[in-house]
RNA sequence: CGGGGCGUGGCGCAGUCUGGUAGCGCACCUGCUUUGGGAGCAGGGAGUCGCAGGUUCAAAUCCUGCCGCCCCGACCA
């Protein structure tokens, strides 16, 4: 029996893979629980992530038209009220505004200067951003109408998980208007393709682009597009929605147009978002026992020096031989940016090897004199184990910097690829499929389960048959998948083509 | 909202049953020694023990009330 390895996190995954998650955002730095019930504070190094995510889909964004606005956090509860289905879906999770001052009574302040119509915070911005369109469009002419904000939002939840499910949350919210049905069902295709592009290229997580079925759309779209993906621990994460709302928002605020035949007619709107809820994803989808990995093309740092030194004749010599390395390798442009490099002189022995593999920087440069006499760095690559490392001549190092940033980035996204297809499996018998979705261990589930791919009839209640006896939920119609004839998995009707079942967060 | 658990230095905990006025590990600060690796020794700073009442000579500890948080469930575009 070997030693066992001693990991910088605990529990491991297979351990406790929801208190492995928890353990390794704090371990890394990347945020925390803040005072405030079910919101996180979101420290540098996982804001820098965010801020590289942004970047990336902001470039997508552009390049497709969409230009960024801002409106307002507050929406007029009756703005809210204006979609049937939409005021469903959210009225349970809203946090209101009903008060615009505050009061000195006795020991503490009480809430005074009630507010004539309360004012929702935003959970989504369809209704308010729905006024402005119907303000800025008056023809044809002036569709399509492309538009992104960068935002927070609020949702009540009843329980939260950092990046996964917090009360606030950071965002992008895409919203768009056209002349056309036609059009407007193509953007919606159109972003979904962009986040897919974001979420395998750059985050390196694999991702599977469906539709929702009518239960998990979105209150008040037509039709909602997802792409989801594979945790480690077999659950599906929701990581991007594209929505088509056909004319049910333009009806409701009132978005019209003069058309080029002297008619008049409702828009057809979209919208599309995804969110810090991206940070937990690939978080679950690479992190490792040691902590984080972060891919080299979105990290917050592409490499960390680690100058070694004994004497302090030594240090003056080691930190200009740093200084000129990193200021080399900051020439250097990878993923449509300068390469970011830390320096890390703390004079705290393997601590600060330690803190860095649990922060996931893709790689790790130990420059001491003996490296220096030989031209000389020794580099350890996070998706290895931490002992792993080589010695590089200086020269082939920078030259070969890019190729080696691309090679992690690939061994990523192949090992989560991987993982993905050992959990997947086409299921055509129910009790196959109930086997699969229990956990041997009813008392303490050991991680279990995948992407079922089952044949469904599309009727509601088998979907939530299915909910209620297996807490296994229908994820999504993959858009790429083969027309085939089979067999309901719930009910046995006839159906043309497979869904994706899975648990999910 | 139901079931369970927990509130003690920055973090993690012990002490609570059997009241006697606070301790451990990590982190932090100082010094010395170490040094290609999550260092060792010595010294040091830091806590109204969630809040409010009550019992008592004496309360982190017992009693009452309140507040907050976590886990499970319900819920989750």
């Amino acid at each position: 029996m070997a030693k066992a390895v001693k990991t910088a996190i605990t529990p491991t995954r297979q351990a406790d893979y929801p208190e492995w998650y928890q353990q390794v955002i704090s371990a890394s730095e990347m945020a925390e629980r803040s005072p405030v019930r079910g919101c996180m504070v979101i420290k540098p190094w996982g804001y820098a992530l965010w801020e590289n995510i942004q970047f990336q889909m902001d470039e997508r964004f552009k390049e497709t038209g969409v230009r960024n606005a801002y409106f307002p956090l507050f929406i007029p509860l009756h703005f809210l009220e204006k979609e049937a289905e939409h005021v469903e879906g959210f009225a349970k999770e809203c946090a209101v505004v009903t008060h615009h001052r505050l009061e000195q009574s006795g020991d503490g302040l009480v809430p005074g200067g009630e507010l004539t119509e309360p004012l929702v915070v935003r959970p989504t911005s369809e209704t308010i951003i729905g006024d402005s369109f119907a303000k800025w469009v008056s023809s044809y002419r002036d569709l399509p109408l492309l538009i992104n904000q960068w935002a927070n939002v609020v949702r009540w939840e009843m329980r939260t998980r950092l990046f996964l499910r917090t009360s606030e949350f950071l965002w992008q919210e895409g919203h768009t208007a056209h002349a056309t049905a036609e059009e407007a069902t193509e953007r919606t295709k159109m972003m979904l393709d962009v986040y897919a592009d974001i979420a395998e290229n750059y985050l390196a997580i694999p991702v599977i682009k469906g539709r929702k079925s009518a239960l998990e759309r979105f209150p008040g779209a037509v039709d909602t597009l997802c792409i989801e993906a594979m945790m480690q621990d077999r659950k599906a994460l929701q990581a991007g929605t594209s929505h088509f709302l056909g004319q049910n928002f333009a009806k409701a605020s009132n978005i019209k147009f003069q058309t080029d035949q002297e008619g008049e007619a409702f828009a057809w709107t979209t919208s599309w978002g995804t969110s810090t809820r991206l940070v937990g994803g690939l978080i679950m989808t690479h992190g490792d026992d040691d902590g984080v990995i972060m891919p080299p093309r979105i990290a917050p740092a592409q490499v960390v020096l680690l100058p070694i030194y004994r004497k302090p004749d030594e240090r003056s010599a080691v930190m200009a031989y740093t200084a000129k390395l990193a200021a080399d390798l900051r020439r250097i442009r990878y993923a449509g940016r300068r390469v970011t490099v830390e320096v890390d002189d703390r004079d705290i022995g393997g601590t600060r090897n330690w803190d860095w593999i649990k922060k996931g920087i893709p790689l790790r440069v130990e420059i001491g004199p003996r490296d220096i006499a030989a031209d000389a760095v020794f580099v350890g690559r996070r998706d290895k184990t931490p002992r792993d490392k080589t010695s590089l001549a200086r020269s082939a190092f920078l030259e070969g910097f890019t190729a080696l940033l691309d090679e992690i980035q690939a061994t990523l996204f192949q090992r989560a690829s991987d993982l993905r297809d050992a959990h997947s499996r086409q299921i055509d018998d129910r009790s196959e499929f109930d086997r699969f979705f229990t956990p041997r261990n009813p008392d303490k589930p050991e991680i279990h389960g995948g992407f079922a791919h089952a044949h469904w009839c599309g009727e509601d209640a088998c979907e939530e048959r299915i909910k209620s006896d297996l807490s296994v939920t229908l994820r999504c119609l993959p858009l790429e998948g083969p027309k085939e004839t089979g067999a309901c998995i719930c009910c046995g009707r006839s159906s043309e083509r497979r869904a994706i079942f899975a648990k999910a967060y």
